[in-house]
DNA sequence: ATTTCTACCGAGAACGTTACCGGCAACGCA
DNA sequence: TGCGTTGCCGGTAACGTTCTCGGTAGAAAT
């Protein structure tokens, strides 16, 4: 990399200070329309480009949100771009790194992230992430945190997510109106909250209506396309055997498709199938699986808008809290009565 | 966010200098066991971190390596986590910018990234990207650059893609081998190359075989799903309509699919269906589409294993090209002959 | 006793930029 | 003539770190 022209080169040149080089390119005051004039064309000509490492050690301000993902699957690449989106229209560089639902690989990317010296982070936590001193340490320093997606409600950040529940709830209730009446759930990793308000609304919704939660049809796994086909192979091996699956995820819900399908069951007669998330695959598999719309975009831009207001923000924002209500989006896997 | 604390802080608790500390925590030569250990005790105790941005600003070196990428699909997403592995593990963080298949955008990424002093760039560029002259002024002022998957061969870089002419004639081999006679080939945007290699794969194997290129069979659309659909739905009109279809991503076989179905022609029996990537879906939808496999994540691997070479490498390197052959996965969409 | 090492440490500059303050003209006004 | 205002500019320190050089004390060698 060869040396790029400073402020220094521009003022010698013109003979005269760099404070004043400074003040001119910044348009600041106390400078002559002249000289202004003459630096910013020798600055063009020498194709000067600030130095943001000099600038942020002056001010400590990178211009960079460090974002902590789990993943760049479909929903959180979603997210990502909508963070991207609105951070780079705020002149904000976003640093991205995966911990790829490992532990500790969520903790060194948040030391390295820390390190660079971000502005702030947006997290979403990992599969594996069962303690969070990691995050309450960073808390500790004052560095600006928003969560998103992957919530832990017991961090006192701004968050943004979907409400879970409700489309716990909208599953659930979808799948009573069709006439099923066994409905098994195949839950995600007990630690994560996401998993267990998208069963809160399940039960919720069962209870509403007197329907007795059985801890057998109350299955935790991975996210995992695997480990839905051997969970839901176990469900449907059962002497009274589930009429319908709400999968807390689209890839749990292929997974469990491949699973009924070779059992020889047929959606959505003998069987109901609901998953979450809308990813486009539910619309092409056949038959499409009725899956809850969860809007993955908007969430990103809502998590980068509130962590540009936290850091203008001099108030405690650390109770503020977007949720984003999701849609159900009825499909060939679940629908056995011609909706109305 | 708080001060951090300095090495200025443990100098003066200790009644050092602050060159004396610097090189106690770097186990530099010149300073005396105790005083190393009193430090990094210190060091310890406080929570010490260098500031990276005094140290970058020092020696020129951020350890950040900027990544351009039209998107974060199934493809590039599996690229960026390839990169984002070996380059974490050497040390390095990675800023991930989406031009979103916009050349205004990529223009913006370039000149930030560049701006944020990274210390050199992985690139892919957009559908839209016609125009070179950005990434060339990037070389001029010599930051280094790997190009990976969406290659421009004018651009003298290090490169890591697929073998795209390979790939396209695997597909149109095989499509030939299960008797095909009419093979279409639904293009992508004639500015990317990778469209290009894969179009000249097919036409070779067509030629070797004696096959007229019939200039009705080849269209060139985005590597959109609707384009494709449409494409394919005027093909399929043609008074001599193909008898199969080259897609050259998945998501265009996926709407050349819905178009076929539409259509009620059966697959494999009345038309023949490949795509390209391997993306999971292809094996997922019914029947299940053939495609070519190009190992995405090892892409991203040797991309970021070559950009670390680069960095400390003294000799010209822009020559250098790692191509990654590609494999077919024979399914149910194009296999009417049972394979051997 | 003087010189020559060696081990250790500190002072100061540098990286590129901005903030803060002070100075010097020229001008207006009494 | 003197005094305060402006308008414009420069000098210096600072951000946190490392690098280069020079210095001092004690030990070893002559």
């Amino acid at each position: 990399m060869e040396r790029q022209t400073t402020i220094k080169d521009i003022a010698i040149a013109l003979h005269l200070s760099t404070s004043t080089v400074s003040r001119a390119l910044r348009d600041a005051v106390d400078v002559k329309q002249e000289t202004r004039i003459a630096v910013k064309e020798l600055a063009e000509e020498l194709g000067y480009q600030p130095n943001r490492l000099a600038l942020s050690l002056q001010n400590k301000h990178t211009f960079c949100i460090g974002v902590i993902t789990p993943n760049l699957d479909y929903v959180l690449a979603k997210m990502v771009a909508g963070i991207d989106e609105v951070a780079s229209e705020a002149g904000y560089t976003v640093m991205v790194c995966q911990s790829d639902e490992s532990f500790g690989r969520e903790l060194v990317n948040t030391k390295r992230l820390q390190e660079s010296l971000v502005d702030g982070m947006i997290y979403s936590v990992s599969s594996e992430t069962k303690f969070f001193e990691h995050i309450k340490k960073m808390q500790s320093k004052k560095i600006p945190l928003v969560m998103f997606d992957r919530i832990v409600e017991g961090i006192k950040a701004p968050k943004v997510g979907t409400d879970n529940k409700e489309g716990g709830m909208l599953a659930t209730r979808h799948l009573l109106q069709q006439g099923y009446k066994r409905i098994a759930i195949l839950a995600g990793p007990e630690n994560l909250e996401i998993s267990n308000e998208r069963m809160a609304g399940y039960m919720q919704v069962l209870k509403q209506n007197k329907i007795r939660v059985d801890k057998d049809l109350i299955i935790h796994c991975d996210f995992n396309q695997d480990f839905a086909y051997e969970a839901t192979k176990e469900l449907l091996a059962m002497k009274k055997r589930p009429d319908a699956i709400f999968t807390i995820s689209d890839r749990m819900a292929i997974g469990a498709m491949l699973a009924i399908k070779e059992k020889g069951l047929r959606m959505p007669q003998d069987i109901g199938l609901v998953g979450f998330n809308n990813e486009p695959i539910t619309n092409l598999v056949t038959p499409a699986i009725t899956s809850v719309e969860m809007f993955a975009k908007d969430i990103g831009r809502a998590a980068a808008k509130l962590f540009i207001e936290l850091l203008h923000s001099e108030d405690d924002m650390s109770e503020s809290k977007v949720v984003i209500k999701p849609r159900l989006v009825a499909r060939a896997s679940s629908l056995r009565i011609p909706e109305p």
